[in-house]
DNA sequence: TCCAAAAGTTTACGTGAGTAAAAAATTGAA
DNA sequence: TTCAATTTTTTACTCACGTAAACTTTTGGA
């Protein structure tokens, strides 16, 4: 590695002795050129610094080999680690993943759109905000680029990929009817669909079995979604105005806020002798494993949701539609018994 | 908003009536043309829609309006509240934040610098894996981009912000010993220079105070630091081979895997009377404030922190060097008193 | 009204790579 | 060895905008 470093791809053609078409070939796909001529250009990337302008490439391109990821919120664990794997994912399969956090704002959320749509990616991964969105700006992304929406059905872009509220709401209800006392549903302002699809399965869920559904709704509409639950959870709980012992969060991370409430207000959770409440979640967060006492709730298939939603962008890209109109993918949830409930 | 869709500048230098040269000008810099210009164009741009391609703009310019981001987790609260902090100032002076993970791995901190050198940044704010990183990989980064290090003090670049881990570990060892028995230090394999530092810092106020530090290294060298935490802590609370009953660990998210360690051990933890032990971190992570009980800890002035690395980094990008070669600011810590300790 | 400074226009070239078309070279099977 | 298929080279144009220089217009104070 004599290390110089080469400014342009004429320079390169030079050093390399393969002339540029050839070389922006290769650099667009190395399988497309023959091999001895690809390792005559390995053999000088080993020698010769040089790397081609990204903004270049992709001036002139209709296919960028970037691709858009934008999450509601990052500081959430959950979208996180989606976000981890989806990286990965692109990565290996020779892409730029770019992320975008809304950071629970309508604003940041359009500002990340058009940021975005200016990189003019190959593609997009979205997850909309929901009931925040700008339904208008997020269309118009999804009619520029090829998208597709996960977690969040925002009716947009070419597919929707997550998880079945129905059946994951269905399986954690009947659980702990057939346990205990049955639940009530303990939810705030819903910021996006799966909040709404969640209170409806629970309350269908609840008639299914002969039980009279109880919702509970806490104030707060922001992302800080413990802190609601803790400020919800201690009043409810210094008031005695919680219809049931037993409570079904609509999500962990207001879960994780109710425990904390318990805990604070005195009050023992979990199914053993000597509890005083039961609590459950929905997702099985990162964090949920780490609570006291650890969470009971049910899992999103993260792994399927990446795998599903990623597969179907590269599907998208390389020219295939991808199916019927809009197909809307869900998994199901698995229940993931801890000590809570 | 005829929302016509105008394919370049020199369409839009068309309809707007205004010729191409100044309204590169504008896009530029909006305050750089007279007033009664700049209103034609931007009655324009709410006529039309048009956005100069960012690959064109980048590729002829040596000063781009992007900064580059890197933290080495951020599925880790601590990192995307940082960074939610950073988007935002950058956002408001006019310059386009890109973010990148390293998710705990060499190779895709590599990997980041690589796509994010590649970006041609007017600046970068990175806070590297530390321990893990490649040291010549992150220098190689640092010498082409402009570049302020933070959280994680590795010697590159051309200033550091972080916190003064010496002080605020003295202010909560003080407290400890003031209000009960003398404290252990809970460590895991030090990921970055911090880690290191406390413990020193630790052992220091200890024996300022007249104590035999204890310092107690449990294993694991991952990112999962609450599993980690959990593990290591059942692991000691079952052998009982805990050195003190306080224990201040090395950071935050450590503290709430031996928190639920000690939960799920049946040790009460708290400073009232009936508790078997008390946990302190360090931090004051997000949530910290949601643990039960909730964690007495010392908190990082995030707020300072981040507004003195964009301040440092917006001199450095508008030409100035940032002071004298290169400058390590911290800043202290405050105690935050809740009831784990 | 005049006039110098400030701002805008015209013209023309640079940036680094994508890509198309025709010509030349290489490959590999018969 | 031959020849058609495959690959590479040559040549030339495109993309969308930055930017410099010379020229023209506008501005605003005296």
């Amino acid at each position: 590695m004599s290390g110089r470093k080469i400014k342009n791809m004429e320079e390169f053609a030079k050093v390399s002795e393969i002339s540029r078409p050839t070389l922006s070939k290769y650099f667009n796909d190395p399988e497309s050129v023959r091999k001895s001529t690809r390792e005559k250009i390995e053999a000088a990337l080993e020698e010769y610094d040089y790397r081609p302008n990204i903004f270049a490439i992709n001036q002139n391109r209709k296919l960028t080999k970037t691709i858009g990821i934008l999450v509601p919120y990052l500081a959430d664990p959950f979208f996180a680690e989606i976000v981890r794997r989806i990286e990965r994912r692109c990565i290996e399969a020779g892409f730029w993943p770019i992320v975008f956090s809304a950071h629970g704002q309508q604003d940041l959320e359009n500002n990340a759109l058009t940021t975005m749509q200016s990189l003019r990616p190959a593609g997009a991964l979205i997850a909309p905000l929901g009931r925040r969105s700008d339904f208008e700006a997020v269309r118009r992304f999804a009619d520029d680029v090829p998208t597709i929406v996960f977690d969040s059905n925002v009716e947009v872009g070419e597919a929707f990929v997550g998880s079945n509220n129905s059946q994951s709401i269905a399986l954690i209800v009947d659980y702990l009817c057939r346990t205990g006392e049955p639940p009530c549903f303990f939810e705030m302002l819903p910021v996006n669909p799966n909040a709404n699809k969640r209170r409806d399965a629970y309350i269908r869920s609840m008639e299914r079995l002969g039980h009279d559904p109880k919702v509970i709704r806490v104030e707060g509409s922001s992302w800080d979604f413990e802190s609601i639950g803790l400020e919800g959870g201690k009043r409810l709980i210094a008031e005695r105005t919680l219809p049931s012992d037993t409570v079904l969060c609509s999500n962990d991370r207001l879960a994780i806020g109710l425990l904390a409430a318990a805990y604070q207000k005195g009050l023992r959770v979990g199914h053993g002798p000597g509890c005083a409440m039961r609590i459950a979640g929905h997702d099985d967060h990162p964090w949920s494993q780490f609570t006291c006492p650890p969470l009971t709730t049910v899992a999103q298939d993260f792994t399927a949701i990446v795998e599903k939603s990623v597969e179907l962008l590269f599907e998208l890209i390389n020219g295939g539609r991808v199916g019927s109109e809009r197909p809307e993918i869900v998994f199901d949830g698995k229940l993931v018994l801890r000590s809570s409930a």
